[in-house]
DNA sequence: CTGAAAGCGCTAACAT
DNA sequence: ATGTTAGCGCTTTCAG
């Protein structure tokens, strides 16, 4: 069994004081004097107290801790924003409950509950690309916990949200193959459901749309978000004989499954066919030829959800009003769609 | 403010029991009755009823909680050891306690105390690069909290441990390039001071000299075990023209900074310089040429882990019996490594 | 099978 | 500047 730890009490009948006295010392409360403070905190240092969490938090009704719900971990785009959301969390004294869906909504909703079960002082989630059922986040609503959605965000109203520029990030790559002469666009779109794969998919058609470049239905192939969907979709047009000469997906890792499926069939990248895609990971620039991208700032995302989780926290007052963030996304052209030689 | 939630004893005085029976009856305790579980059950669910861990923790004094201590989340081999553990303490029913030490020592130390102070039931932990103090695990081991280190590993005795067979996995790499023809082999190493970097340098050394190859001092290189290492020690031999034949890395990380500065020089894979590296990432398969490597089974390394912890979290008696567990690693040929052209 | 009493370790509010 | 009282919401005895 856990020994018993050092307690408050304990300090205080060594010391002779009582224990309203340690606890305030020990959290430098201006009451407590700086002579008293020090011989506290030496007292403390000296016999290795710890103090004990659910008892603070049950007393005090603050946690300083925040649930994080992601659909994955091991993802480089997931991984990054989860590194940067610790970052600010640790410079601001705050702790992460980390839960992850793995895609699962079912899953989703139980580590909500788990969160608010946990009395975290602030929730900040991205959905899983199976999520319909929005009512979980009306409990959250009602229990008051500050709630922000990132990057994968539910269609509703009053919510607080940080998403990046996805239709317009979409838009800039496809008007730069454009004006490349690239005209056989193909779009490997995800999940329409999905906001990202939605708006993805807008930016693309506005493109299209504003030179008059015909949209290929044939071209537009819905599926997943991996790597095996890549592969897949581009198998598909191989053997249809019905290959495009530029493909703009909707995540990196779908362009790695068309690399995969390319060097199979021995199709050359970029000349045969040429590939561009949303969502920037540091691997793109080991890939033979570097994967060209439109870039999502996870950093920025990370810290704009807390900075604005964060206020949500301290200010109540401001709880009916909503912030919604943008993240712009640039270009980043590396040694894919650079050219056109059609 | 967070708004007041249901608690047990406003079911119970709907109910006109005691918070005991509703307590009991939520927790499925074989003292009450069917006919009382249900009707508490399902008041519960329509108040919407959501537990207090704080409140349940501090008087049950278990939290069915694990506290995890990595160096990095963004980072294959981590990412998925993480998704690994989360995933067994899911269907365990615990919940994960995530920190991120970010190779930072002093980080490390602060996060166990937090975890301490969150009365976690166990602790899984993966030592930053820096660690050198080991003082606070004695402070772990006299709360009587469970703790098992995994894949970068002190140096204590009588801990429970699991790692990779990193010896016999460098060995049986070196052994394979050997027998291919290879004999100017270099090896960068990581750090020294690290488990890893030295088990898979004692592994390089002992097949080279079971097979009498001389080991050149200038080509085994000490650093880190990141992209911008492999790069520099890469661009220092080239310099300095002094090439091997065969690079074998510490990491795969180190590995892709080889590919980049490979590149940039104009030299072939595998042909001008071959290489093979340490640990196993998706995208391997993904360069060019895919880079072959000594495996690391992740899920396994989670999966044992968990196990070692939940047995001495629920077996206290097996207290001074010491588990350590070696992973076996298995050799993946891809596109790198496979013939010598020397 | 049910409930009354006690307390987990801490902090907030109110004295002194 | 320090201490007293009360209670956070729950579970654990132990009595009926």
């Amino acid at each position: 069994m856990t020994k018993k730890s050092i307690r408050l009490s304990d300090i205080a009948e060594k010391l002779n004081v009582s224990t309203v006295t340690v606890s305030k010392a020990l959290r430098d409360h201006p009451d407590i004097s700086y002579k008293t403070k020090k011989l506290v905190n030496s007292a403390a240092a000296e016999m290795g107290y710890t103090p004990n969490f659910m008892a603070r938090n049950l007393s005090s009704r603050k946690t300083n801790t925040i649930g994080v719900v992601v659909p994955k971990i091991a993802h480089f785009f997931f991984g990054s924003i989860i590194e940067s959301i610790y970052d600010v969390a640790f410079q601001n004294n705050y702790e992460i409950i980390l839960t992850v869906s793995q895609e699962n909504a079912a899953r989703e909703r139980q580590h909500i509950q788990t969160l608010l079960s946990m009395k975290v002082d602030g929730i900040i989630i991205s959905l899983s690309q199976e999520t319909k059922d929005y009512s979980i986040f009306d409990i959250v609503k009602a229990r008051g916990v500050p709630i922000v959605f990132m990057d994968r965000i539910p269609q509703m109203e009053n919510i607080d949200k940080v998403y990046v520029d996805d239709r317009g990030g979409s838009f800039k790559a496809i008007e730069h193959a454009i004006k490349l002469g690239y005209k056989k666009i193909a779009h490997f779109a995800g999940y329409p459901e999905v906001n990202i794969g939605q708006q993805r998919y807008l930016g693309f058609e506005d493109a299209m749309n504003k030179y008059n470049i015909p949209i290929n239905p044939e071209w537009i192939i819905h599926g997943g978000f991996g790597e095996t969907y890549g592969y897949e979709a581009f198998m598909k047009l191989y053997r249809d004989n019905n290959l495009p000469d530029l493909i703009f997906t909707v995540t990196y890792p779908v362009a790695l499954g068309i690399y995969k499926a390319a060097s199979e069939v021995n199709l050359q990248i970029p000349n045969d066919i040429d590939i561009i895609c949303f969502g920037d990971a540091k691997i793109q620039k080991y890939l033979s030829p570097p994967l060209s991208c439109v870039t999502q700032p996870t950093n920025l995302i990370a810290e704009k959800s807390m900075e604005i989780l964060f206020q949500k926290i301290n200010n109540h007052d401001e709880k009916d009003t909503f912030i919604e963030t943008e993240i712009p996304t640039e270009l980043l052209l590396r040694g894919t769609c650079i050219s056109c030689s059609k």
